[in-house]
DNA sequence: CTGAAAGCGCTAACAT
DNA sequence: ATGTTAGCGCTTTCAG
């Protein structure tokens, strides 16, 4: 057990071939200043000669320090991995990472037991901090990491109680301006397809929808709500079935596009004329509804920002230890994309 | 700069506590066998009491092992990172890592800089093994990591003379394959929607779909022939310019399910029965085809075998210093759902 | 079966 | 400006 990794050379054997000590190099490859450029060069050739690459584990021991963080998702929603909005929130933290000179580590927990090892992990030291994805209510991680002393940043909260640090859409605000939207142009029956609703966010934009109904004066009718779980196909499943029990809907609010796709096949399946005959407005970030649907209205999300602002959240926290939690709720937008 | 991990119970604290030597503990937490038990359980009462976790880098740092491995993707497949067949493989190579501790990373290059500082992130000794998806023909990682003496299996090859360690599927046999039942079924204007040429994985499909045509004595017309990039979009855009040209198509074989997904979507639109007037078959995992059409013939690649062959690989060269390039080319299975 | 001691390769504080 | 030295926390002989 172990691998043998080759006469790899050791910062020793670089300051000896440049004839200096080994503080020296130390401080060249860390670009330290108060090296005379002579001597720099020096070093830097030898450096190349060698083939020299720093230790990774001798250097961290010495720091305290992994100059990584990890981005973990959460078995649940692996499935939502393909989702535009994951990738998107992937690609946006790695581009906010890319300055700090920090590696990005994707992080999948499918189980207990990786769970566990994952905390080992983190407390292990080889992370400097920890970024969670769309959290469930009940999930113990976020407070483990927190207990642990490791700075973490959620995309999502769990509950409206929620302590630790975290970046969150106006979910709330959205789906209400989603709805209204709807009411605006006269639509009454309007349905809801929510997603799972053990999740805070799920909750928060199925209140919006009935926030906004209250406040339009519009009667809340419970089978108009349907629980799906963010997918395509609970979205197709969800409006077949309130097409049956609701023949004049008129309006659907969606809680995620994937869903909205779903229902739009389900609909049109029914013969029905979207968006004159229903018009349905998707919760979530554009690539998708785009692809789906070029018209479909949707509540985008600020994807970019979210991750540049979870990245920003988490290198305060690892710079000073945190002494409390921030969180940033960032707007929403409603992308008009029809004329209905 | 750096952060403030308080107070971290380290191993000699844990000896302390229990009243034994450091080596001891070493013993215990790792499981080696020469330690009388009521010695055992002292030292474990004591690493729960202090919640003690061993220091990654230092143990790193002593066993000259990370414990780790990477599997990598180009940004030029990051489109592709939501296509079942990856998220699949991922899973797949989860599950077969599962077993022997090892912490997967998930790694993303999306620019030269990134691809250099994954090299020194490799090279510095924080993975022990690289798992490279899907490379194109003139990526020079597999060789820049080889040099390093990395492990490394390369999923795909990067051209017929490939030398590095990979595992593929059967394109070329599963292409003729797919290509002869479509022929088999009396079809005989059949096209190809391929994938990005400058991948292999590609070429061979196409050579695939080739081979068949040949074989059956048909004539290969070059318009019939358009290049795509595995996505969906491809697939409509290339199958809307072929009914154009070839209204008389009566086949259609797509490098990915995706971009035949793609290609039913532009058949329908045109008024074409599927399969009855076209029948089209993808090369793919099954989980897509499944969802886009239940009844899309396919070409399944073993996924989950490549996902446990990629790591069984990597582990042996990781063992010992691989001596020669080992390269294993599984089956494909042609899954036929429809009746046509 | 267990304790003591010698590194692993690097950084950082202290000399010079 | 540069060399020297003392750790960082763990594993692993080597004694006992």
């Amino acid at each position: 057990m172990g691998r043998q990794r080759p006469d790899v050379p050791t910062l020793e054997e670089v300051a000896a071939r440049a004839g200096v000590g080994r503080g020296t190099v130390s401080r060249v490859i860390n670009n330290a200043p108060g090296v005379r450029s002579s001597t720099r060069d020096a070093v830097r050739r030898a450096v190349s000669e060698l083939g020299y690459v720093p230790n990774f584990a001798a250097r961290s021991l010495a720091v305290r320090r992994a100059d990584a963080v990890a981005l973990v998702m959460m078995e649940s929603d692996w499935r939502l991995f393909g989702e535009p909005f994951f990738s998107e929130i992937v690609r946006a933290v790695g581009n906010a990472l890319t300055d700090s000179g920090m590696q990005l580590l994707l992080t999948l927990i499918r189980s207990e037991t990786e769970r566990q090892r994952f905390l080992e992990y983190a407390r292990g030291g080889r992370v400097d901090g920890v970024l969670l994805m769309s959290v469930r209510a009940q999930d113990p991680l976020p407070d483990m990491l927190a207990e642990a002393g490791l700075p973490t940043v959620l995309l999502g909260r769990r509950t409206g109680e929620e302590c630790v640090t975290y970046v969150d859409a106006d979910n709330l605000g959205g789906a209400r301006t989603a709805v209204s939207h709807l009411l605006d142009s006269g639509r009454r029956t309007i349905a809801a397809i929510t997603g799972p609703l053990d999740m805070y966010v799920a909750q928060c934009r199925l209140r919006g929808y009935r926030e906004a109904l209250t406040h339009a004066g519009v009667q809340d009718v419970p089978s108009l709500v349907v629980e799906g779980d963010f997918t395509e196909e609970s979205g197709r499943l969800a409006m077949a079935g309130l097409i049956e029990r609701h023949p004049g809907i008129d309006g659907v609010f969606a809680a995620s596009d994937t869903t909205a796709a779903g229902a739009l096949t389900a609909l049109r399946a029914a013969g029905r004329r979207v968006p004159d005959d229903v018009k349905v407005i998707g919760f979530d970030d554009f690539p998708l509804a785009e692809r789906t649907d070029p018209k479909l209205t949707t509540v985008r999300q600020p994807v970019d920002e979210i991750g540049r602002t979870m990245v920003r959240l988490l290198e305060e926290e690892m710079r000073e230890p945190a002494t409390a939690w921030r969180h940033v709720i960032l707007r929403t937008e409603l992308v008009l994309r029809d004329s209905a």
